[in-house]
DNA sequence: AAAATAAGATGAAAAAATGCATTTTTCTAT
DNA sequence: ATAGAAAAATGCATTTTTTCATCTTATTTT
């Protein structure tokens, strides 16, 4: 992130879909006080957005592209608990119960993110109830994903555990059935927790077996009821 | 839970947790609208207190005893995403955004609870912002807790993973190094995310290698620094 | 108290997953 | 455009985990 995306306006915040769900909550002019507080951000692919046991000061919104939600481990060892498409409020995770970051936020492709001040926020939510309850379910919705995300990891084979990483990629992050990963297989071995060799064997597998068309970065899903029925089966 | 019990008084209210922390945030008056609409049961060992599914009407505080959370999968299968004693707010995971109870919790040994009305509840929660924040905070902590937990399973091997249920059981459920399990293997494995006979086998390993001194549901920890290095190395 | 059922234990074979060595391919920086 | 580095692919040996069969020990039920 270059000093000079401090001052250029990256978006225009009247479109921004952060500002139009709090403005369901609030006045405008009450908005400007938080959009005075914020920064709006560009950070480049692999780029650190939020960093794992830094003091949380901001809530930010993802408005353009892709990142990763993961923990970091005391041997340096990542396991990634979410990737995440914009638009999402990302970042939230501690907003209301810890002032360190629980999670690392990164950059898996160039992304555009408003930085949203905590204590300004705080000082709205706490005498607005009904944006302070939107806040509320959009940070707890994002703590269920996660956690419906590591059911299903937790037990399923890593065939089955492959297969829904493919699937969640094609239906909620790249949003079609032929992808161009921008991820690599290590990453995929964080989200599906397994071996790189094994993310690599097992696509080779879906491969040879027509499930999947893999050639490199490019990802094609050839049979989805099949890879439906691994992902199902584990 | 027999029905002579809704109409027994289990416990007094005025020694309640619960009603401690409330009162922080309200009148003992407004606390008496909720009580009012709140129900003390009883459930025996194995009986369900919450169940995966169903309408989420009401937020659990855990006054005696330990639950199980879990989640049921299509195939009947279960995995338990965590053990809690008491006291404890329980079953409050979708309070703010979904209506049905995304977990069922079960009592693993004879349990009081005090059923609280979540209409009631939030109405109260929506005009007293530091009384909203508070319930926020427990359970985001809970979703916290559950999210490192999984963590804590996803990167280890099932050694490691056995040494961490059981240095948890020990520190955060019956708060001993020698205790009477109130689960069984098959509890166990749903919980460490393995099959049964790899339990049974490894904690027999844990037995001869002096580690723990393992007799049925008796389990104590004889060498706690190694059962602690297992955790860490995995 | 005996019978029936469930839980726990043990060992061995099969399957799954990891780790390693090596080669090929792709990406990046100069 | 090319060298160097990183990522991807492949095959194999080893380890881990599951599954299955059998047996013992607890716990319920009648």
């Amino acid at each position: 992130m270059s000093i000079s995306d401090l001052h250029s306006k990256v978006y225009n915040c009247d479109t921004c879909l952060f500002k139009l769900i709090s403005c369901q909550y609030m006045e405008p002019v009450e908005f400007e006080k938080l959009r005075k507080v914020s920064v709006q951000l560009r950070f480049k692919k692999g780029e650190a957005i939020l960093k794992q046991g830094a003091r949380a000061t901001h809530l930010a919104f993802l408005q353009k592209g892709i990142v990763k939600f993961y923990y970091e481990d005391e041997k340096g060892k990542n396991l990634i608990l979410t990737i995440t498409k914009s638009p999402s409020l990302i970042g939230g995770a501690n907003v209301f119960n810890e002032s360190m970051n629980l999670f690392s936020i990164q950059a898996v492709e160039d992304c555009e993110v408003c930085m949203i001040d905590l204590v300004m926020l705080k000082e709205i939510a706490m005498v607005n109830n009904r944006f302070l309850m939107k806040i509320l379910e959009m940070v707890t919705g994002m703590f269920k994903d996660s956690i419906l995300n590591f059911i299903n990891l937790a037990h399923k084979q890593v065939n089955g555990r492959i297969a829904d990483v493919i699937l969640y990629l094609s239906s909620s992050v790249y949003r079609s059935q032929h992808f161009t990963l921008t991820l690599t297989r290590k990453e995929l071995s964080e989200f599906a927790g397994c071996s790189t060799e094994n993310v690599i064997h097992t696509l080779s597998r879906f491969h040879r077996e027509g499930i999947l068309n893999v050639k490199g970065k490019s990802i094609e899903i050839n049979d989805l009821d099949r890879l439906q029925r691994i992902s199902k089966v584990g």
